[in-house]
DNA sequence: ACTAAAAAAGGACATTTGTCCTGATGGCAC
DNA sequence: GTGCCATCAGGACAAATGTCCTTTTTTAGT
C-alpha cells in the first residue's frame, strides 16, 4: 500500500549532486493537500519523493475516487506518463507535506537511454507495482469489503500511516457508508 | 483487453534465429486448455507468444477466478515473477492453441543486462500494463457491471476474440448469473 | 469555554450482485 | 427416436453495497 524504494531514492540524489546548472532536477515543496499532477492534464515534470506520502487516484466520470496507491520515500511518479507519452494517468495529491525532485522529462529521458541502472531499477519497480495492482485488483473483485477490509488492516498496521477514512474507503474503492457498517459488524475500528 | 506486440516479436524472432545450439530459445506448442504457466509454482521458462491466445487467471482462495487479460502475438508472459523472484502470479492458460518461443530465464537475464533495446521495450509494455490494469481496476471497482460490460463489448467488437460467457464473467470478476441478467437487462447479446 | 465547521456514524430504503436451484435446450451414442 | 449428459438461461430469495439524510462527535478558532 504505501509504497517506499530507498535504491532509488540515492540514485537520484547523486544524480542531483552532480549536476552543473542545477535545472535538471530542482528540489521542490508541496504542502498537504496541494497537487503534484492533475489527472488528464500533461505533465511537465516528473518526480522523485524525497520525503512525505502523496496519494495517486483516479476520478471516474460518476464521481468516485479510487486511490491507486500511496507513495512515500524513493517513489517514483509521473514515468508512466511520460514513457507512454501520454496525460496523466491519475491525480497525485500530498497526503503529508511533501519534499520533491521534480526531473524535467528530457533528463530523465536522457538518462534512461545512457544508464543502464535506472533501467533495471525501473523494471523492478514496474514488476513490484503490477504484482501489486493485479493482485489486488483481483482480490477487491472476487471478495467482499470485509476481507479487503482485514487485509488492508494488516499492510497498514506495519507501517504508520494515518489515513482518513474517506481514503480508506477510496482505497478499497467502496463508499464510506459501507465501509462503517463493516467497521461496525467486524467490531473494528481504525 | 487482448494485448499485441509486434516489435516484441521481431525482437525475440531474431534472437532466436542467431542462436548457435539453439537452445535458450525453443519453439513449443499448447493445445487449448494446456497450462504454460500454474500459479504459485516456479515457472522454468519465460514464454513470448508466436501465436495464438493465451489467458493469464487469478484463482482465489474462494475458488472465484479473475482473469487479467488476454496475450495475444508478441506477449511477453512470466517475465514478473522472474524479475521478481517470486512464483507465479497468475496461471497462463491456452484459449486456442498457442505456439510459444520459450526462453530460459538465464539467458533473459543476460539478454536484460546487456542489451539496452530490449530495456525498453520492457519498460514501455510494462507501463502499458500498468495502465491498462490500474485503469480497470479503478472501472470495475467503481462502476455497475453494466459499464464495464459495454467496455468489454468494444474492445471486443475491435478484435476477435471468441470468449465463452464464463471467460467474460471471469475477466469482469462477476458471476456468470449476474452477467446473464445484465445481459438480458440491456437486451445485448454474445 | 463557546461556537462554527468539519468529520464521522449510522438509520432507512433502493439497487446491485451472489447463491442455489429448476427447467429448458441441444448434441450425441445407441 | 429415446435417453443421457452437458450447457445455458433464468426465477426466487439472500447478502452486499450504495444513496440520501440526520444525528453525533471532533476539531479548530477566537
Amino acid at each position: 500500500m504505501l509504497r517506499i524504494n530507498h535504491s532509488f531514492l540515492n540514485y537520484i540524489q547523486e544524480r542531483y549532486d552532480e549536476q552543473d546548472r542545477k535545472d535538471n532536477i530542482i528540489v521542490k515543496h508541496y504542502s498537504k493537500g496541494q497537487r503534484l499532477l492533475s489527472q488528464h492534464e500533461n505533465a511537465t515534470k516528473l518526480f522523485f519523493i524525497q520525503d512525505g506520502i502523496a496519494k495517486c487516484f483516479f476520478t471516474e466520470e460518476n464521481d468516485k475516487v479510487y486511490i491507486l496507491e500511496f507513495s512515500g520515500r524513493g517513489e517514483i511518479v509521473g514515468e508512466i506518463e511520460l514513457i507512454k507519452q501520454i496525460p496523466c494517468l491519475c491525480t497525485v495529491e500530498a497526503v503529508t507535506d511533501v519534499t520533491v525532485y521534480a526531473v524535467t522529462p528530457d533528463y530523465f529521458v536522457q538518462l534512461l537511454k545512457q544508464d543502464v541502472v535506472l533501467n533495471h531499477y525501473l523494471l523492478d519497480v514496474f514488476a513490484g507495482r503490477i504484482v501489486n495492482t493485479a493482485s489486488r485488483a483481483s482480490y477487491q473483485q472476487l471478495y467482499t469489503i470485509e476481507h479487503s477490509l482485514k487485509k488492508l488492516l494488516e499492510l497498514r498496521s506495519k507501517q504508520d500511516v494515518m489515513l482518513s477514512k474517506d481514503d480508506i474507503a477510496s482505497y478499497l474503492g467502496v463508499s464510506t457508508r459501507s465501509l462503517n457498517r463493516v467497521l461496525k459488524a467486524e467490531n473494528l475500528s481504525l
